[in-house]
DNA sequence: CGCCTACCATACGGTAGCGTATGGAGTTGC
DNA sequence: GCAACTCCATACGCTACCGTATGGTAGGCG
């Protein structure tokens, strides 16, 4: 048996990249200040600066964790029973609501905030896009469709999911579960 | 004549703003920063601090110049010649296509992000996307279509332009110029 | 000419954050 | 039982920024 908390739990680089990300969802890029984060973990930055040579150090390692992340689901969604073509792209739709999974939304759109000033996580984005948009497009192929009506599928896909995140529609129309329905047959079928 | 740049151009309110609203748009909010801006504008903090009251002065003075912009834009759209509903989609389309107007859809990114943590924001573009999504539905039940589906083509047109600014597809697919008018036919015809 | 006001510079105290240096406590190896 | 290693606390100097206080200058105006 491990000596799980038997006297502390000992920080490592995973604890400190976690509340990267929980700040970084909700403060944005510039909201990842070592000494906050050591204030919220209950220790000093002198813990940082053992684990992480620099802020920098901890950027990259929260690009490179949510790269990996990604990743991982497209595969496991690739992985998942083909014939099912259609409610997967309804499901993709629904993965990415924003309404649940809203934390995960909120670190997409600090992401893509942050890559457009930072070459890092630009290309970490990139690959991610590119990857999600070519499972996508397989998605829409796998049904008979041409290769440009695929791509463009896919592409308005993710683009729809994640500029309705940015989207105040609250009082646009009471209807909107209905909407969303209409929007994501328009897309799908 | 007016003795304009008679001596020196002399600073007032608009130029601040301006300059926060430049700063905004590639630095994110918390890239407005008074030094910052004052050094740009080759003055001292003494200037801004004449011109208004504080930082938080200056941000609300952006958000009531961008909304105002924005509000008048929508009018100046809905005034145009009607029985010309069709194009007007792809007109939408096309300005906010984030490669010309790319000033323009950096400052939407930076107001979404600033929504998020700051309620008068959010209210801002509350507003501004409550009148964007009026006039395109408008627009769409002008061409005979139910509220229900000019409201959800209305939604999918502008999640879709700001969605898409967002997204890195640069390489995705080499025939982005095709993509782009599909799927412009996808949510207009 | 002298004065008043508008506009800006300078100087100041205060906070927040970065990165380093160094010490100390607990654990492990031998 | 002591030496070494791991992990963290403390203290320091430095920069960037905020907001205020106060002084300076130039133009209009009596």
């Amino acid at each position: 048996m491990e000596k799980k908390a038997a006297t502390k739990p000992q920080l490592d680089r995973a604890a400190w990249i976690k509340a990267a990300m929980d700040i970084l969802s909700d403060k944005g890029l510039d909201g990842v200040r070592i000494e906050v984060l050591a204030k919220r973990l209950k220790v000093t930055k002198g813990s940082f600066y053992w684990h992480f040579k620099d802020r920098r150090d901890l950027l990259d390692a929260v690009l490179e964790t949510w790269r990996e992340g990604r990743i991982h689901d497209i595969q496991k969604q690739t992985r998942a029973v083909p014939g099912e073509e259609l409610p997967r792209s309804y499901h993709v739709i629904e993965v990415y609501s924003a309404n649940r999974n809203r934390k995960g939304m909120l670190i997409e759109l600090a992401m893509r905030d942050w890559a457009r000033r930072d070459p890092a996580a630009a290309a970490v984005v990139e690959e991610v896009d590119a990857s999600r948009l070519e499972f996508g497009r397989k998605g829409f192929e796998a049904r008979g469709m041409s290769r440009l009506e695929a791509s463009s599928r896919s592409l308005l896909l993710y683009a729809y999911v994640f500029g309705f995140s940015l989207m105040s529609c609250g009082k646009f129309d009471a209807d909107m579960d209905r909407m969303k329905r209409w929007i994501a047959d328009r897309i799908a079928r």
